[in-house]
DNA sequence: CTCGATTAGTCAGCTAGCTTACTATTCGAC
DNA sequence: GTCGAATAGTAAGCTAGCTGACTAATCGAG
């Protein structure tokens, strides 16, 4: 009983309820794009955008390279390269050349970027929709991630 | 040298378990990043990709406009817009302006398109890791996004 | 010391989201 | 009939992922 109906009879039944029967997959793609686009909105309010947030995170533990953001942030080398390129243009961040190793850039949070973290930090919590098992909800994504990443991430085990 | 270490300091449990302790939305969008890269490399095997089986999947049931297709998708119309250019141009959807309407595009899948189908349709299931409590992980999603696109989908409930 | 392999980072070019601004068509009020 | 509002779709320009190809610096084997 598919009442999805053709172009004239366009109901409005047609929208939701089909969604329940979407893979997991696209429904995990769908959920990610949407809370992202909510937090988006506030982030760029004060100069952040999402990929920013995180590499401003993983700098308050102490300077890092790039390749190490990289991975910590489970991306690859060149989308955080742009990445710093947009946070240092907004005076986020500062990177160096590592005097040591002249390959390297050292990359640490200025003064601006750590003011601006904070105003963040909270935001990334406040956003996320409350559900109803959330234990449960982490744990999958956390298995999900293990298993996906583990042929680009493994090594460092 | 042989750490991988910046100041010395960075130990190695920074690398992998501090994961855990990520705010859930940044758990969501990682997950589905990796996820949706999974399949990226089976999906241009075939001449596909993820966006581009949303929409054939769509076009299975019946032809649509492109604000239908936007719509069920649960993106904008822009990114519909490029997207159907690319499945055109790879021949697997056919556009025709609606004689009714002449500012529609009636979009409708080719055989072309039904045969890639076909071959690409269990993908989207067989490339999803298995989770502990699928259901409770679906609803967790279905839950998410229903409350995420409220202000953008709601009006047609 | 030299030369090849590895590593850090960038550049170009692709898809996929988005916003803002635009054209073309249709509809509706007058 | 005309003119303004609403609708369908496109175009340009942004961030963010990615791959593949490149430079520069370092390491290491001979």
């Amino acid at each position: 009983m598919s009442d999805e109906s053709v172009n004239e009879a366009s109901n409005a039944s047609a929208v939701g309820p089909n969604m329940q029967e979407w893979p997991t997959g696209r429904l995990l793609a769908t959920a990610s794009r949407l809370v992202e686009h909510a937090w988006t909105e506030r982030l760029d309010q004060i100069g952040l955008t999402h990929a920013g947030l995180v590499v401003l995170h993983l700098l308050q533990e102490s300077p890092r390279s790039q390749t190490d953001l990289a991975r910590l942030a489970r991306v690859e080398n060149q989308t955080i390269s742009r990445t710093l390129e947009r946070l240092q243009r907004e005076g986020f961040v500062e990177r160096v050349s590592d005097p040591s190793d002249r390959r390297r850039h050292i990359v640490s949070v200025t003064p601006a970027g750590t003011d601006v973290w904070n105003s963040a930090r909270t935001l990334e919590r406040d956003m996320m929709p409350e559900v109803d098992e959330p234990e449960v909800f982490r744990s999958a994504l956390l298995a999900i991630i293990a298993s996906s990443a583990a042929k680009r991430w493994e090594p460092e085990a």
